[in-house]
DNA sequence: CTGAAAGCGCTTACAG
DNA sequence: CTGAAAGCGCTTACAG
């Protein structure tokens, strides 16, 4: 099926037959006379004429295809994001590639080199590292990028407003009287973690509490990794009466480590994550943690590149969080679970 | 960067470039004298150059393109598998679209039609529903594919042995004592639930323990479903002794589900869960789980549709699962644990 | 050993 | 309103 074939059937030229198929909108109706438009459309209906890609792509420049690197999709965060990029790249008529880079330096590198190889339009970072250089060379070669979830200076991102995250969930802590707590952090050189556990650290300061540096941990974001952090705070000192884990799933493995010591959240130590990823409200403690918007974050992202694609100007765009109180760390809430 | 500008700056044709640069290895020797094929290489290198793959595929009609649907990404075993996939696509040279069908007929269908648009060699599906005629129009169509996770009758595919796996449950609570035990079984459509269910049911009836039809219900793969099927298991009876959820995400809500009514995981209730994720060992109460080799199976449906797109034969093969037992139904493991 | 030609399927400025 | 031409960057059988 082809331009050519619909063409010959119809006894016209094929240049004809692309302009009626393929005008934009603004200029439809120049394309040719309305009952050859008629019949155009028509055959090319039952024939189910679908263009070749390759052949408008070689011959445009444009290829319409999008690159999108993350740490891991096996990480759900990254992967709802995804799913709001794929969702909105469908409705542009974009398609993506999407890879994952474990956020190791040199498969960050090696997969960018290898979806501008497959020649997109642009990239959508996931995996951005605050403290390397990388995104700037890629800036400097013209390649049209944004970022999502992670943010880094000078380039435009569409993230939650993890520092605001922090401060909400230190809010809700020195309400609840606690005093001394801990962070697991995360990478450190995610801006999530970093902002997450930098509005925290604030919002303490600020209360007369500053957390001690012995307090705050690194860990990788996965269940391992934040269990992994809470066992490192737990053997640093006497346990916190709170522990802020910056993602959920941390917070998980951060429940097997507690459980390990003997500790009961909820009773013993308040605990909180970050994402509000659907298994936190499923818990057996039924976890408090931030709601970030992952999937609006991967449509936002998405409409950003298409945005910059078009020459437009892009700035980072911060999205709101929301605190969601459970049981995890609400004594109310968690006396009222056991009410069995 | 095009074999054209290499040819000008080197006095040679394009003709020879391509062949030099893009001669399979056996052929290698017959592209051009060896000081030709070293200084087209040199120069390619110094450049940078890379193929055009949009000409490519357009001329010798194929993309090295592969299409992969899945029901969800977030879903966790699923991006699991597709990382499988798309590391074995990156080693053999090809790309891949994914896109999320979330088990919807119509969007299967359209997602199938949008991959196809986009001219990929074949299929991967994630998402094969066990009582639809879908897959056999697609194959009916001529277009190579093959399923992971999910098989489908006349089609080939690389999946757990689920059947095995769910006997290998019922093996391991059949020791343990369980008379009364329940099934969380997951989607009516989907051959791991029916699979991992039949191979349980098979054993407890070989062992004269027949499970009535009110303790087998079904449940979306996620971790409400998994509580919502809890809650109908509960609901039609007295608690059973045992519960067996066909995936970890939805045992992860059964725990829920079962604190919520005052059940003691480990103690009150033996819980098995499928896959053996990586939150599994890291649960409060670590959960017994069959794993199942997702990464792996990714892998080798990547391979084997490989195989299929050179014309070979592909049959369906089934990968081992194996039984990891842990506290939350083995009462030695669940004793240690509490001994803190 | 190397070149020349044809053609994959499209788009787009231009001519009539 | 429609056609004809050129060309995007490659590959591949063929000729010399």
């Amino acid at each position: 099926m082809t331009l050519q074939m619909i063409a010959d059937r119809l006894g016209l030229h094929v240049s004809t037959v692309s302009r009626v198929l393929h005008a934009k909108p603004g200029e439809g109706l120049r394309a040719a006379s309305s009952p050859t438009v008629e019949r155009v459309r028509k055959l090319a209906d039952e024939l189910g004429y679908q263009r070749n890609p390759h052949a408008m792509s070689l011959r445009t420049q444009r290829s319409n295809l999008i690159g999108v690197l993350v740490p891991r999709l096996s990480d759900m965060v990254l992967a709802t994001i995804y799913e709001g990029v794929e969702e909105a790249a469908a409705e542009h008529g974009l398609s993506t590639f999407v890879a994952n880079t474990r956020d190791i330096p040199e498969e960050q590198r090696a997969r960018t080199e290898m979806v501008l190889a497959r020649r997109v339009d642009g990239i959508i970072f996931g995996d951005a590292h605050s403290d390397s250089g990388f995104l700037d060379e890629v800036a400097a070669r013209g390649v049209p990028f944004v970022l999502v979830n992670r943010q880094a200076e000078g380039h435009p991102s569409v993230v939650c407003d993890d520092y605001l995250g922090g401060r909400m969930v230190a809010e809700h802590l020195l309400e609840l009287g606690h005093e001394d707590v801990a962070v697991v952090a995360g990478e450190p050189y995610a801006s999530t973690g970093i902002n997450r556990t930098g509005g925290f650290a604030d919002r303490f300061r600020e209360a007369g509490l500053p957390i001690p540096a012995h307090r705050i941990v690194h860990s990788r974001f996965d269940a391992r990794g934040g269990r992994a952090g809470t066992e490192r705070v737990l053997a640093s000192g006497p346990p916190p009466s709170a522990l802020f884990v910056v993602n959920d799933f941390g917070a998980i493995g951060a429940l097997g480590a507690l459980r390990d010591h003997g500790l009961r959240v909820g009773v013993d130590i308040a605990v909180v994550g970050f994402n509000d990823t659907p298994l936190a409200a499923e818990l057996p403690v039924p976890l408090t943690t931030v709601r970030s918007p992952m999937h609006e974050m991967g449509r936002r992202g998405l409409r950003k590149l298409v945005r910059v694609l078009e020459g437009g100007r892009a700035e980072t765009e911060l999205l709101r969080p929301e605190l969601v109180v459970r049981a995890s760390s609400d004594p109310q809430q968690y006396s009222a679970l056991m009410k069995h």
